[in-house]
DNA sequence: ACAAAAGTGTTATCAGTACACCCATGT
DNA sequence: ACATGGGTGTACTGATAACACTTTTGT
């Protein structure tokens, strides 16, 4: 069987999700591409990675091409899925295992771009090389459902920020409103928030309070053994 | 970087889980392994599997592996997780798609078995080749979360069965007892379990009622855009 | 009649939601 | 002083859990 595992080519990609403010200046998630150069499917915009090499992991290669691409380190990566049917990429037999990365969004404002890197608007993604609109859709499905459940919405901040800042990164990614007073208590009652002790002054009212996110103590808790999936309904 | 892909090899293998009595007669999960006829790590016991033949979907292979070392067919089947690490096959570089299922209990008691092809039971797992034992770690988790917030317990079941059977099935699963009022009331109020209008006589109590899963309407309801992971606190 | 499991009713608790209200600041 | 978000209090609702109780069968 060795030999017919030769005729199989291993792929890495990332979808890569970070916030920016739209036309009308709300946030709203966005996601960079790249073009490709070369057949099949030249010309067309996709998902940045590419073939895994031999002796990397499959997660630092996620990470490189994230860099490569973007020049952005991760805040948070994980794998998603492995999209693997006969006919994805024509003539050739490719399998792709997934990432889906979320980057702080004040370094993604100036994020690299040129003629062949691109940011779109993760709700309105143009025609995509292969498979690969269908597997944003499920990147943001994912992101979407797993922001309800796991403390992931500060990988879109940077180390501190206010309650209010961290409630709009929630309404961009849910696109819905949400209670600010029920919001608050929620989130400190999850216990892996922290006072920095300081607040942001300068605007006319009453100063917020900066948090920090509190990393989850080692010892107890649930675990994930990987990235984890988690329950709900 | 075509020629970088060639020495990176495709597996597929899968956690099977069916329910089997243990020494006292209470059902416990059991998941059937293979010998390893051949190196590396020959004579170790490991999950079902091989490589990926270039024209096969991948949980088409999963399934036929499941098939050809278990005689039986899955009546759940979903991609687990791609494991990939750099050193997690000695000499070459494998990546495995793994895939975890379920088969039926009262099929998997006459299942298939041979000298290298034993079923054990899956808390008490012997060592494994490569990193399978964190696989089989994995798929546990995964198999006791997503219990507890998709219907997915039926797959253990013939057609039909009583609500003490199914139970059965989750107290088995999550390894805790389950009130059997309760119990009732929420399998109910989920909508999908549909009463045959049949019951089983013969045992000196009350008759229980025979019910039948019910596939959720195709229209509605918020859809898993691939098997669907879910979250929980 | 009795044991045993099927099945129903009732209450307590808790998380999530809605919304009224007070607090602290810059202009 | 006043507008504006920060932050607190409180009441309603729905899902879950605990457990008492009634029903229906075979022996």
């Amino acid at each position: 069987m060795p030999q017919d595992a030769a005729a199989v080519r291993l792929a890495v990609s990332t979808v890569i999700f970070a916030l920016r403010p739209d036309h009308t200046g709300q946030p709203v998630l966005w996601t960079p591409l790249v073009r490709r150069t070369r057949e099949p499917q030249r010309g067309l915009w996709a998902l940045p990675g590419g073939w895994l090499p031999p002796n990397e992991e499959l997660e630092a290669a996620a990470a490189r091409t994230l860099r490569s691409t973007t020049g952005l380190t991760p805040k948070y990566l994980e794998q998603l899925y492995t999209f693997g049917d006969v006919d994805r990429s024509p003539g050739a037999r490719v399998v792709s295992v997934v990432y889906w990365a979320l980057v702080q969004s004040d370094e993604a404002a100036q994020a690299t771009a040129g003629p062949n890197v691109r940011w779109v608007p993760a709700d309105t993604m143009p025609r995509l090389a292969f498979d690969h609109n269908a597997i944003v859709e499920y990147a943001l499905w994912r992101l979407r459902t797993k922001v309800e459940y796991a403390e992931i919405a500060h990988a879109f901040l940077g180390p501190t920020f206010t309650l209010a800042e961290l409630r709009e990164v929630y309404e961009a990614v849910l696109r819905r409103r949400l209670d600010p007073a029920n919001f608050r208590r929620t989130m400190i009652a999850s216990g892996r928030l922290a006072e920095t002790g300081e607040r942001v002054a300068g605007a006319p009212h009453r100063p917020p309070k900066l948090y920090r996110y509190e990393t989850p103590s080692e010892g107890a808790g649930s675990r994930e053994p990987f990235m984890g999936e988690r329950p709900a309904s």
